[in-house]
DNA sequence: TTCACATAATACCAAAAAAATACCATTTAC
DNA sequence: GTAAATGGTATTTTTTTGGTATTATGTGAA
């Protein structure tokens, strides 16, 4: 995308704007630009040199401008590729992300946490997996499941489902799934909850160390990429007290 | 079938329009003629090695250009034989309808079909279609219930859930609820059903006019757009015997 | 003065995208 | 069946773009 570099970056606006070194100057006229929304959220800007050559300044000047622009979460560089205006975060978002992770949510109950595996393998999509994830009969599905630990108690059961096509190998997954996924380019910006109550059947009571017929907490997501795309369903029974709600849960990008 | 190459792909034009990489312009004109109808369904577009020695470009610059159309539907490739304008979507949409459309479905089994609107309205998404939709808890989901009828006999019940992003207002649906969807450019190219046997609840059967416990056929369909966003869920119960499978419909854009 | 530091310019490095080349696979015509 | 025509793909080269080290300059404080 080409922006109107003489909107921005004319050298008569620099040589009048104001007062300060020439990058200050040049900061300045880019925030206003992203603030107005004269550059939106993705916007390429120009290449450094363009800018540089168009506001009459060397090309590090330009850089240093972006620098601090780039420190603020702004501005993101791409190195061969180009400088971006960033996605803005709301703090919304930020709380509702972390309520994804099962550590700092036992972190901030003062609970440690730890999980042990209970499979990891590549399957043939179930009828449920190729509905939700919108997959084809001959692709194939990553499965993790994990038995969640908090203070040495089992707290949790988690089942999760990955398209085959984001996650060829279960078996790389260590710790966090969405880390090894960020790995592999793909980010889900977006993930849809549901959390209800329910009465614990023999096999996972008997995982979770409680009578069978125990209240249960389950907790089903399905996160989403930037296009809507399905990534990854994950089922969770924890122990625990029982409420049911929705939320809706966006990870802040970069 | 041959067509003028000087007119789309000369060079002087490529050079001299608009910004961007070369496979970007080469794009633009193809869209552009494409559109005004200079290209029109059907026809075989030149070889690509063709394009390429006209415009004066590599012939890996013409693919990439040709790659984005693709995508976007607009144009189809065979392998070995050439790459053609695609149908326009109407077509394509008649297509998934053949397999999905009640209506067409009692034609092919020599029965005239008719339909009775049991509801159209406007709701709060529930969590089944905030899952299944992707939606957020503050959007909007239209619903459609009604009756199908074949030869004077109710023969299904079937419930829609369409985002109120794709369709704000339900009763503008009058028969089909995807050509209401296609005048909103709104175009599912893929979807995924589920059909399996139940036993019919009193409300349903009531409706069907059969007895409580009586085995029915429910089929849970969730489309897609080429992005892979879903678009629209319905569940049907139909009188009949019982099967269970998992059908992909992929939309052939030939 | 002289040193420290911020500012700015020059020159070169590295990653990514764009484009070109060469070769493979499928379809169609004969 | 064979050969020509056509789309498919892997590899390489070139261009574009951000990244960094080095040098020069100006300004204020010890």
């Amino acid at each position: 995308m080409t922006e109107d570099l003489s909107a921005i970056f004319s050298p008569e606006r620099l040589s009048g704007g104001g007062t300060g070194p020439l990058y200050v100057k040049l900061r300045r006229r880019l925030e206003e630009a992203v603030k107005v929304g004269r550059l939106k959220h993705g916007d390429a800007l120009p290449p450094e040199r363009d800018i540089a050559e168009f506001a009459a300044v060397s090309r590090v000047t330009v850089r240093k401008a972006i620098d601090d622009l780039v420190a603020e979460g702004i501005l993101v560089r791409r190195h061969g590729s180009g400088t971006f205006v960033a996605k803005p975060v709301s703090k919304v978002e930020q709380r509702l992300s972390q309520l994804t992770s099962f550590t700092e949510d036992m972190a901030r109950r003062g609970m440690t946490a730890r999980s042990e595996w209970l499979h990891k393998g590549i399957h043939t999509p179930s009828p449920d997996e190729m509905m939700i994830l919108g997959l084809a009969a001959d692709t194939r599905v990553s499965r993790l499941s994990r038995l969640r630990i908090a203070d040495d108690q089992p707290l949790a059961i988690e089942h999760a489902s990955v398209s085959g096509e984001f996650l060829p190998d279960p078996s790389v997954v260590t710790t966090s799934l969405y880390a090894e996924l960020e790995k592999r380019q793909v980010r889900p910006v977006r993930a849809v909850q549901r959390i209800s109550a329910t009465n614990m059947k023999e096999a996972d009571a008997g995982l979770l160390g409680v009578p069978v017929g125990a209240a249960g907490l389950s907790i089903e997501r399905i996160s989403y990429l930037g296009s809507g795309r399905a990534v990854e369903f994950t089922r969770s029974l924890y122990r625990g007290d029982a409420y049911d709600f929705v939320a809706e849960l966006t990870i802040g990008a970069n």
